[in-house]
DNA sequence: GATCTATGTAGAT
DNA sequence: TCTACCTAGATCG
């Protein structure tokens, strides 16, 4: 379940519960083994999140570096630890927390250069302090792929998914497929803001919310709409339902492989 | 039990 | 633009 907001989550959990004290690193499925053998019994020093990329830092023998990809999780436990169920990536164990990481993209051990090398290819997160947003509006000012593929593009934005990309284009009347160069100045800046907004949120209660309260199903007498992924949104698979603001069908398409949703007349062309 | 789907990305074509 | 990959829960029959 993995946007921004999940990966900057774990971080500050995994600092809180196993940075500064050794830590039990082991890889049950074995895919891992040989790396996780080189941390096991480690200080954790710390851990960040940057973009949708995770990293654990112990010191010399390096940065475990973890990328959820689509359906990677981490579990959050009490001891007593028990038997691996399924194909369990990375086991950490502290004093009082463990957890298992499954179905990763990446999980591997790297060093503080390799760990820069992939900053270096991602744009700012919006959840970053030191991040700086002129660095996105350089490329999508200058760009004619369509907002909603460069609001993806990880090299223009860090941390940015589908759902975020979906209804921060709809809270600000955007349509999806508007080139970047045609965005205007003063528009992108109110996106970025509310995308730090939007994500913060999401860091702080564990989910995507979107929604103004004068919006919400309950104010409107709308249809709500619960789905897996646990927020409230405008769009984000609500393929034929009412807009909540218009009650326009909300519209669905196939753009590069990823499902896009917007309502066309609060995102008109 | 088989099939489908997903908040993602990299590499091949 | 396509395909592969990692996994588990939902849905289908």
């Amino acid at each position: 379940m993995p946007e921004g907001h999940t990966l900057h989550r774990l971080a500050r959990l995994h600092k809180r519960q196993y940075a500064g004290a050794p830590v039990e690193v082991s890889s049950p499925q074995g895919r891992f083994a040989v790396e996780a053998s080189k941390v096991d019994g480690q200080v954790l020093v710390g851990a960040e999140a940057y973009g949708k990329h995770l990293f654990h830092d112990y010191g010399p023998p390096g940065i475990v570096h973890v990328h959820l990809g689509l359906y990677g999780t981490f579990s959050d436990l009490k001891p007593p630890v028990t038997e691996p169920v399924g194909q369990v990536r990375m086991r950490m164990v502290g004093r009082e927390h463990w957890t298992d990481l499954r179905g990763p993209n990446r999980c591997e051990l790297l060093d503080a250069a390799q760990v820069d090398a992939i900053k270096a290819r991602l744009g700012p997160d919006p959840l970053r302090r030191d991040a700086k947003p002129d660095l996105a509006w350089e490329r999508i000012s200058r760009s004619k792929v369509s907002v909603a593929v460069l609001l993806m593009d990880q090299a223009v934005l860090a941390g940015v998914g589908n759902v975020y990309r979906a209804e921060v284009l709809f809270r600000h009347g955007v349509a999806p497929m508007l080139p970047g160069k045609a965005l205007d100045p003063a528009l992108w800046k109110d996106i970025w803001a509310d995308l730090v907004l939007l994500m913060r949120v999401g860091v702080r209660v564990g989910r995507i919310d979107t929604v103004r309260p004068e919006h919400l199903p309950k104010a409107t007498g709308r249809a709500p709409r619960v789905d897996r992924h646990g927020g409230e949104v405008y769009v984000y698979r609500r393929t034929g339902m009412p807009c909540l603001v218009c009650g326009t069908p909300i519209a669905h398409k196939d753009l590069a492989g990823r499902n896009l949703y917007w309502c066309p007349t609060c995102q008109p062309s």
